[in-house]
DNA sequence: CATTATAATTATACCGGTATAATTTATCAA
DNA sequence: TTGATAAATTATACCGGTATAATTATAATG
């Protein structure tokens, strides 16, 4: 791990493990480079890192603080998406359909590939802390995601593309709207047709700029709950 | 204005102007670095930006591309929030109520303030190219937005909070709901009862860390869609 | 005591350098 | 032509420095 990321944990846990309020003040860079035994560029780009994760805030002239922490049961969304954000919280996931297939002109324009290129293809519910919390439709650039079962889709995907298949997930985009459940939605989510969702789409890339993974995601709206940190431009 | 931020604004708009399809690669920094006739650091830095914001990505290696565009109709939902993306879109407001009070407990503890202490409350509906986009409440620290009307309000409230007031705003908190639309609600907003609604709470703070205003606001499913964009941690 | 001016503190901008890791291109061998 | 190997390209990590701007603490002033 870098060394930049490395001080960046390290802050992060002593914040948690010592559970300092908002507005906190830490000690100041100097005392933090002699601390971690680093440079000032290094404990800087440390700070960046935590203030965009929207546990710090940096005041010139005056120091760095903590920052306030989530309600609780509301699900982080940091810039980074959801499904790492999600300690805390029991993700499970089950199985409804598992196939390789065509993409469909729309699928096959957010993934960059042919019409004639595989895909796979999984339709699945997500289940927090034993809820409903989405049903999820995920469409797969098969080129890069070379395999899947049924056993994988369980758990958590991603993890598995980062770890098994040694991709690096990069960024993503997502469009979100908020409309009323159809039949077949409100079936699976164990609401009725026209109660609200948050439906988000999104196109997941890796960390060279390769669309990944096109997924339509129904949140159920009893579950959803999100924190959402802004951070400012100039850091 | 910083020289890395005027870096990264002339790249922007170059890259607007000629329109540049995504994965366009962006000359390398060396070229970038005696264009802008500026260091390695300041460009990086500006570079940087431009990532977060969701323009560009880089790839060790290899080189520094452009990044998808927004579909057309989405607002833009940068980690900056709401209210400074709206560029393309008319918003307009209407002032329904306007005065100062004394905060509720829950009002007080977001704004950090005593229940003695005094508020300016604002409801308004804020309309996007015509329709009708949200219902909000908002909550503002007298001490800090020491004045306002109905004329300030029917504008860009947060406009007026930086340039007239001189205030820099920082950061904030936001908790996401997707909830149905009670009947205060959908008769403002023109919907019908039990319609669904995302429904934000947000607590903006200035850059020094003081919490300014707390805002409820209910937006109109109908208008809703959003665009966002994650980056990733390791900038 | 309140206000103002001054000094100290502190984060940030900006510079330019070396070393490193990932990718891409060129080279060579089979 | 293919596949492996080496070299070149390129962004990033990390260093340490000076200058600057914002804030906070201190001193001076009325």
């Amino acid at each position: 791990m870098l060394k930049y990321q490395q001080i960046a944990n390290e802050i992060q846990h002593d914040i948690e493990k010592k559970d300092l309020p908002q507005g906190t003040k830490l000690p100041v860079l100097e005392t933090l480079m002699s601390q971690y035994k680093t440079s000032k560029s290094t404990v800087i780009k440390a700070l960046s890192l935590l203030e965009r994760k929207g546990l710090v805030y940096q005041v010139r002239g005056s120091g760095i603080f903590v920052r306030r922490r989530n309600r609780k049961g509301y699900i982080s969304f940091s810039n980074q998406g959801f499904s790492d954000e999600l300690s805390g919280f029991d993700i499970t996931a089950k199985v409804l359909e598992l196939d390789i297939r065509k993409p469909s002109a729309e699928v096959a324009f957010n993934l960059k590939i042919d019409s004639e290129d595989d895909v796979y293809y999984v339709k699945r519910i997500r289940y927090i802390n034993g809820q409903i919390l989405c049903l999820e439709e995920s469409y797969y650039n098969k080129d890069i995601v070379t395999y899947l079962n049924n056993e994988i889709a369980t758990g958590s995907i991603f993890d598995y593309i980062s770890n098994a298949l040694g991709a690096k997930i990069g960024f993503s985009d997502m469009y979100v709207h908020i409309q009323k459940l159809n039949e077949d939605e409100a079936s699976h989510l164990g609401l009725l047709v026209g109660d609200p969702k948050l439906f988000v789409e999104t196109i997941f890339y890796l960390n060279n700029g390769l669309p990944f993974d096109f997924s339509r995601i129904s949140y159920n709206y009893e579950q959803s709950q999100f924190f959402f940190q802004s951070t400012g431009y100039s850091l």
